[in-house]
DNA sequence: GTAGGGTTAG
């Protein structure tokens, strides 16, 4: 067209725009930009928001995105969502957050889009505190309730913790589709509710629904996470056989799950090994966990070796093999892994825990010692400790990375990221309230023991959020029955 | 005649 001379007009670049996000090429977006520079279509609102979806949907686009969006000579909510969309697309939550709060100051009126991104960077942040703020924002600004906000929103209470509260909204709202029910569903299996998940299937099947791929990862994984082996297995079958649905690598990767959970190792890998589709490390590591977990440490030995071969920069490769090592008590190999990840200038991600109270969301790491009141924090760390043991605790040494004595290990688990912020909700909230908590990585062996002896000890039932799933600790005992 | 949004294995 350019080169024909014919002049683009304003109508016509919001569809190459749109093109460029679509391809996610960043040097042919800043191409088209330049055109419409040079063009003189800049000031426009809508190109500008095309523009700014444009490099949020590029590779690296973010900040092109925001210089764009600081620059435009007008801006209203479209321009306004495309920016916090894409933030929250990206994880960047708290910056989506953030510029939420801006716009509110901005004087522009959100509207029902808006609402859906900013629910978005709430869920992964799963911050409780802040979703019932925008809920409740939602209600006094009177802003449209559509489907997608419906699905947000309950996507949204699932994510962070109340997951009874997005049955409760699934129940109440109207013209559910595919994506309602996969949310409550998927809620479900997070929380490891699988009879429940069951159940809204097959209640969404009885009213006619048609079932997609994604509902069946949301139903076989709530079958993994609460043991339900049959009934997973029954629905992987019937997922081809009743609905055409050609099985994904993820659906694969839940059956693994399913065997593996069920301390069927050896038929989990006969099913990798026979699978259609070429196995991913996802997999693999999968089955390494359930090897783990019931003592087959040989077969879990060569599978990780394996996958340090072909993901050499991958830290939890190697965690899980120090961690195999511990479990038959060589030590030798244990500390090898360590130097091998020192000389390869490997670091684990470290575990992070946040924590949502007064409207604050504070984060903590192994070692914290950077908030105000950490000297407090220790004290009280160390007050668990002894409280804990005495209800009968024994710290899990076995995990810890570092290849230091015994007593200090014990002190690297008290320093473990979750103990902080327990302690830190501890000294912060009245009696007997709930602790909510949202771990960054898996929670790890000790913690997950200590936090129910903590439940016991303190009174209090202790909501944590870890990568994979939710445990409801009460009164010592976990709802993922000591399996996650 | 143009623009932004919801669900997905571990």
């Amino acid at each position: 067209m350019l080169e024909y001379g014919v002049l683009p007009n304003k109508f016509t670049y919001p569809f190459v725009l749109k093109a460029c996000a679509g391809i996610g090429s960043l040097i042919l977006g800043k191409q088209v930009h330049s055109s419409v520079v040079k063009i003189g279509f800049d000031s426009d609102v809508h190109v500008g928001n095309t523009m700014v979806h444009m490099y949020c949907c590029c590779g690296g686009g973010v900040e092109f995105a925001q210089k764009v969006f600081d620059e435009m000579p007008k801006s209203d909510s479209v321009s306004w969502s495309a920016m916090i969309g894409g933030y929250a697309r990206l994880g960047m939550s708290t910056d989506a957050v953030g510029l939420f709060r801006e716009m509110q100051v901005s004087g522009v009126r959100p509207d029902e889009v808006t609402m859906v991104s900013v629910l978005s960077a709430c869920a992964d942040l799963g911050a409780l505190e802040l979703g019932k703020w925008v809920e409740s924002y939602i209600e006094r600004e009177k802003v449209p309730k559509c489907v997608e906000l419906c699905n947000a929103l309950i996507d949204m209470f699932a994510k962070c913790g109340d997951v009874d509260k997005a049955l409760k909204l699934f129940r109440d709202m109207n013209g559910k589709t595919i994506v309602s029910w996969t949310s409550v569903i998927v809620g479900m299996a997070m929380h490891g509710r699988g009879s429940e998940a069951v159940s809204l299937f097959e209640e969404m099947r009885e009213g006619g629904m048609v079932p997609d791929d994604v509902v069946f990862i949301g139903l076989l994984s709530a079958c993994s996470h609460s043991g339900l082996v049959e009934e997973g297995w029954r629905y992987f079958d019937s997922m081809s056989k009743d609905f055409g649905i050609v099985a994904k690598i993820e659906h694969y990767g839940c059956v693994v799950d399913l065997l593996s959970r069920a301390g069927l190792v050896k038929e989990a890998l006969d099913f990798v090994q026979k699978m259609p589709i070429e196995p991913n490390s996802i997999i693999w590591r999968t089955l390494v966990t359930a090897c783990r977990a019931y003592g087959e440490l040989n077969l879990g030995e060569s599978i990780t070796k394996q996958l340090i071969k072909n993901e050499p920069m991958h830290d939890s490769n190697y965690v899980l093999l120090s961690n195999i090592y511990a479990k038959s008590f060589r030590w030798e190999k244990k500390t090898k892994v360590r130097e091998v990840m020192e000389k390869r200038g490997m670091q684990k991600i470290p575990g992070s825990t946040k924590i949502e109270l007064d409207n604050e969301i504070y984060e903590f790491v192994a070692g914290d010692k950077t908030h105000n009141h950490y000297k407090e924090i220790y004290e009280m760390v160390d007050e668990m400790g002894r409280e804990m043991k005495r209800a009968g605790y024994r710290p899990t040494t076995s995990e810890v990375l570092l290849d230091i004595d015994e007593e200090d290990k014990e002190d690297a688990l008290n320093r473990h990221s979750e103990k902080l912020a327990i302690a830190f909700a501890l000294m912060k909230t009245p009696p007997r309230t709930p602790i909510r908590i949202v771990k960054n990585l898996r929670v790890c062996a000790d913690c997950h023991s200590a936090t129910k002896f903590i439940s016991k000890v303190y009174n209090r039932e202790i909501v944590m959020r870890d990568r994979n799933r939710f445990h409801h600790v009460r009164d010592g005992k976990c709802s993922c029955k000591d399996f996650w």
